[in-house]
DNA sequence: TATTGTTATACTCTATAACTATA
DNA sequence: TATAGTTATAGAGTATAACAATA
């Protein structure tokens, strides 16, 4: 008898459908940031930013899973095409703030509603399926972002 | 009168927690790849091969989304830690398909071993609600296949 | 001529570590 | 001394194009 209690092949099965639109959403922002001229990693920048909240440099690489040493390249590149603006706080000269320009607002926007849509056979399960969808997904999501050590920072915050 | 229905707030809504969980399992094969001491594309390439059925280096490019020219680089470097083996093929001289060796086969293993268990949440919901879930994701992922243009292979056949 | 895989080049991302200027 | 951001370096992925061998 098993330690753990082995997943009914249902949930596997269902899984696995998960793991493909996985796959495919992945595509779909390439896509989307190769039509923007794009990186991956801009794109990901781009959609870590508030427009209201301008955010440190670092709490950026803490979003984003990577060095801080990598996030000044990103950024200067960002810096280069106008869409985003480094600026300095008052109560602390070491740190510099990231704000994004009326051009990196208009960008995000264009973003977000490339990748935000969802597709029409998503819309067309219907509130009563789409709400259990939703309640399930919640659950799964917390639990994934609990189950990730902290190193694995990936987004957090 | 907008042209195109606009979808629901519940329906964005419930998409919203599909985003989210795409950048966690984003962020799950990461963590997985950097375990094994591998890159991403060498894991995505290592799951695009079947242990029964060897891949011309092409295809394998096809799969990846990327140029022909970059998969000779990543299929080196798999290639000298002895998980993948080059064959020349008998009716045509120019191609050289991809084989798993016999620790590649291992390696992959472990790789799906970790990817597809699904969280305990998603298991926790139930036959009734995974069953749903399942048609809905199908019918997504069929029309996000569909939608896909020639250029965006992604992993197509 | 067209195709398969390789090579070459230039750019981006990543990890690591040393450096600066502040604190 | 510690922290925020920069710079430097090396390895890997990507796009593009030219190339060799084969079809």
């Amino acid at each position: 008898m098993p330690p753990v209690q082995s997943p009914s092949r249902g949930a596997v099965d269902a899984w696995r459908r998960v793991g493909e639109l996985v796959d495919l959403e992945r595509c779909r922002t390439a896509t989307v940031a190769r039509e923007l001229d794009l990186s991956a990693a801009q794109l990901l920048a781009l959609r870590a930013l508030k427009p209201e909240r301008p955010l440190p440099m670092g709490r950026l690489a803490g979003a984003l899973e990577c060095d801080k040493g990598n996030v000044t390249g990103i950024v200067d590149r960002l810096e280069r095409r106008g869409l985003v603006e480094r600026r300095p706080v008052d109560h602390d000269r070491r740190i510099k703030v990231l704000a994004l320009t009326d051009e990196g607002v208009r960008m995000q926007a264009e973003i977000e509603e490339r990748l935000q849509t969802p597709p029409a056979a998503f819309v067309a399960a219907g509130g009563d399926d789409l709400e259990r969808i939703a309640a399930v997904l919640d659950a799964v999501v917390a639990e994934l972002r609990d189950a990730r050590e902290p190193g694995d920072a990936c987004g957090a915050e």
